[in-house]
RNA sequence: GCCCCAGUAGCUCAGGGGAUAGAGCACCGGCCUCCGGAGCCGGGAGCGCAGGUUCGAAUCCUGCCUGGGGCACCA
């Protein structure tokens, strides 16, 4: 159990034998480190609540505390506020606990199924700037909900299924007619190799975009080559496939060295089987009813004050679109993986949609009561400007560009700084990935989750301060301390009683994790977890300067910090892993 | 026009109805006979405006100003 829980079940009760709710007794780290370690501000609403003075409240519940050896000092201040500050002993003692076996006091929950949506590119396009945020945050989320015990399904619901495709299958047509996919007298004995590859790809879909603005016969054609495809014409399916397929095989590179990994790469297309049963029983059943040529689902509701336009299912000319998908994704997690909740790491400009979908899931049914449906958006990476990234000539900067650049960038100031010039060039070069990529990563999710940010190379890969390599350089320190004390056959025990403010504090600060983690999971925001990963490097750096560790003499002492330094490190290395950052061995 | 989001230090950003609002950068000044100085210690400076709710508001409510985004047959 963690600290923080442990103590407020020790204030709960006292409330509680005070006659008011234990749920007063939270605990929350003091907002006075000058004054106490903890505090509770519990007294002032239940005496509120019992019409009473907060402070005689405060003292009665401190004298009702059964237990009182875990406290220093327990004492009232202010308005009501009770002050608690652990003996070290105790801290110790909880300290000398903490291990990977009981997740650092973490605690684990019930499990749900949860899904996560993230990552949602499209097919045929490469992966750009504005694909960094989802794919991160959304790994990030994964991670941390599974850090709670969670059954967590990651998906990267591709778009794979709308107009683009069949305005590539209409300009692929008109190039290779010759190609067996548009043979109508074919049906099956395709070729295995792929007629186009992904650069054709990402050549000939602005192409075909652009072509069918300016071209109506061409447009006419792109439609018609919608219907066949989602209506399942084989030429177009082994097509469309192999499109699908180069895709996959392109994104997966970019994402592995992201560190992002997907559990499913379903897409748009997964629920197609589902679309026409989907809308026929809503029409039925008086769900969705026509408008303007279209079937629209009412999703407003008498108590709603504010205007929200009905949700598009079916369009006029009969074909489905992206609200249609979404919601049939909907059923499709309900039925085929148990989906309790769903989480969508999309961008925060699609909560209209979002809007619409949900009401429309949960009014019809789709989603079961008690389903959880939550758009947790994300914001934009923005230029120097203050406006969405581009590159110079005005493009979309590629993911995989983004990244060279950072790598670089990072190779170059190890350079700089005379850093790992002895290490063989193989490992320079990935030290180099993964300082650059940490300080990639650092550098979004410090920001939250749903706030625009300026990407600023300079400052990210910078090594002063608040930045990815600064954790690296945290996490390498404490690995090369380990080492040195093996080499030198000095090993740690039991967690001592601290003497020093700095040994105390980096105590307090391990046993901070699960409710930084709690944090981050109600509100799907992992930066919570990486300010947490700052300040326990910082409270380590501070402890590394204050307690020399390997020139101690205290052999019992000794042996406490070297146990702290573990401790630390395989917290960090835990920490790391949930923001998705990974740690070289030297640097 | 309606709706959503944001406005916090010179800059980039955190911030959970609670006490004296925090970091990093930049700027100024210190610290290596010592485990990695990518470090540590110290310094100044701020909640868009006006009301309201509350014992207590950066946080909740209302209005205004500024900026960004969105408003069915694209995704």
């Amino acid at each position: 159990m963690s600290l923080i829980t442990t103590l407020a079940d020790i204030v709960g009760d006292a409330f509680e034998s005070q006659g008011f709710e234990r749920a007063f007794g939270e605990i929350a780290v003091s907002a006075r480190p000058d004054l106490a370690q903890f505090q509770c501000n519990g007294a002032m609403p239940a005496a509120k609540q019992a019409g009473k003075n907060p402070r005689d409240v405060a003292q009665a519940v401190i004298d009702a505390i059964a237990d009182t050896s875990p406290f220093a000092e327990l004492g009232i201040a202010g308005p009501g506020f009770i002050n608690l500050t652990l003996t070290d002993e105790y801290l110790a003692g909880y300290i000398d606990e903490l291990d990977d076996a009981c997740h650092f006091g973490v605690p684990q929950q019930a499990p749900k199924r949860v899904v996560v949506d993230y990552g949602g590119p499209n097919v045929a396009k490469e992966l750009h700037v504005g694909h960094v945020r989802p794919a991160i945050i959304g790994e990030s989320v994964k991670r941390i909900l599974r850090a709670l015990g969670h059954d967590v399904i990651g998906d990267i619901h591709l778009g794979d299924w709308g107009m683009p495709y069949g305005q590539l299958i209409a300009e692929i047509a008109d190039r290779y007619p010759e190609l067996p996919y548009f043979d109508e007298a074919k049906v099956d004995g395709y070729p295995s190799e792929a007629p186009v590859s992904i650069e054709d790809l990402q050549e000939l879909y602005p192409l075909a975009a652009a072509r069918a603005k300016a071209d109506e016969d061409f447009a006419a054609r792109a439609r018609a080559a919608v219907v066949d495809l989602q209506e399942g014409r084989p030429g177009y399916r082994a097509l469309w496939q192999h499109m699908r397929d180069v895709s996959i095989e392109a994104m997966t590179k970019v994402y592995d060295r992201l560190n992002v990994h997907f559990d499913l790469w379903h897409g748009e297309s997964t629920v197609n089987h589902r679309l026409a049963p989907m809308t026929r029983r809503l029409f039925e059943d008086g769900f969705a009813y026509e408008s303007e040529g279209a079937l629209v689902i009412e999703v407003m509701t008498d108590e709603d004050t504010k205007e929200i336009p009905p949700m598009l299912l079916v369009k006029s000319d009969g074909a489905t679109l992206y609200t249609t998908w979404d919601l049939a994704t909907i059923e499709d997690r309900v039925e085929e993986l148990g989906a309790e909740e769903m989480i969508y790491i999309v961008d925060v400009r699609q909560s209209l949609h979002f809007e619409q979908v949900f009401r429309a899931a949960y009014k019809t049914g789709i989603a079961p009561e008690g389903t959880v449906l939550d758009h947790s958006g994300n914001g934009t990476v923005n230029g120097p400007d203050g406006k969405p990234f581009r590159t110079r000539d005005g493009g979309l900067l590629t993911l995989r560009d983004l990244v060279d650049m950072v790598v670089a960038r990072a190779a170059k100031r190890l350079e700089e700084n005379e850093l790992a010039t002895e290490f063989p060039p193989a490992e320079k070069a990935a030290i180099a990935e993964r300082v650059g990529l940490a300080a990639l990563k650092y550098g979004d999710l410090q920001n939250h989750r749903s706030s625009n940010y300026i990407f600023d190379i300079e400052r990210f890969t910078s090594f002063d301060g608040k930045t990815g390599p600064y954790l690296l350089y945290g996490a390498v320190r404490m690995n090369s301390l380990l080492r040195e004390a093996a080499g030198r056959s000095v090993e740690s025990g039991r967690v001592v009683a601290p003497e020093r403010e700095q040994e105390r504090n980096l105590m307090l600060q391990l046993a901070r994790l699960p409710e930084v983690i709690e944090r981050a999971a109600q509100h799907r925001a992992p930066n919570h977890v990486a300010e947490y990963a700052y300040e326990l490097v910082a409270d380590f750096s501070r402890f590394y300067e204050a307690c020399h560790i390997l020139r101690e003499s205290d052999p019992a002492r000794q042996a406490s910090w070297l146990r702290l330094v573990e401790t630390t490190l395989a917290e960090l290395s835990l920490v790391l892993e949930l923001l998705g950052i990974d740690v070289p061995e030297r640097m």
